[in-house]
DNA sequence: TCAATTTTTCAAAAATCATTGAGATGTTTC
DNA sequence: GAAACATCTCAATGATTTTTGAAAAATTGA
């Protein structure tokens, strides 16, 4: 990931209604949400305004979309978000392993960082 | 760090200039950099426009000044870096460690993922 | 084919953000 | 205190982003 996409990331995550889409759409898995469906979790924000946001996270590489019927489905791009991830802790880990650290001990999630020769 | 602090985060390091003086904070260190050097190293930009963005980073708690003698020295916050690198981690891990795995993986710097029970 | 459903597109209006330049503020040196 | 230096603040301008509402496209079912 270069400067250029990290940018168009940070962009389309620092948006409310942007972030809540990301967040869902990772709940939601690969199998993703149909557009109406995310706009009624939206407070039931006009479609407009979702097909906005929506064609935003696209842009940013952080979804991606497929017709299904008369739906359009929209689900998470799990490889931008972990570049994305990748992108931060090697700008901001460079000399400075107190950065990343704790933040990755922090994980309290289902992740269990690679420990076996992990340095690639 | 909640939704409002992260989107403050991702809004400041959206912007080009902004993104480029928080590598180049984080490079400097702790000990930071005047705001003067800051804003040569931005292809000399105009005062005015270095110390909006900075006032931008240190809103979003990204960075933190102070004065030194007639210069005032601006340093990046590692611990909000820290905090951001979670956050994404936290929403973007819900149930998928495929997305943290490969970015700690990708870890190429020199943050070694402290592996002694860092299930904090 | 017609009507209903789902979503997108488009243009206009509103809101927010970035840049500029002039002037103000705080600091040091003389 | 005056001059020089480093940076900030402020108002004006331009640029970009977000929202809204109306209309258009694609799909399904009768």
């Amino acid at each position: 990931m270069d400067e250029k996409q990290a940018i168009a990331a940070f962009a389309a995550l620092s948006q409310e209604t942007r972030l809540r889409i990301v967040r869902l759409l990772v709940e939601a898995g690969p199998d993703g949400l149909p557009a109406g469906a995310i706009g009624a979790a939206m407070d039931g924000a006009s479609s407009s305004r979702i097909s906005f946001h929506l064609s935003h996270l696209e842009q940013a590489g952080l979804a991606r979309s497929r017709r299904e019927g008369r739906s359009i489905i929209y689900s998470a791009v799990f490889a931008t978000l972990s570049e994305l991830i990748a992108f931060l802790m090697r700008d901001c880990c460079q000399g400075h392993p107190e950065v990343c650290a704790p933040a990755v001990a922090a994980l309290s999630c289902a992740c269990e960082p690679k420990t076996e020769d992990a340095h690639a």
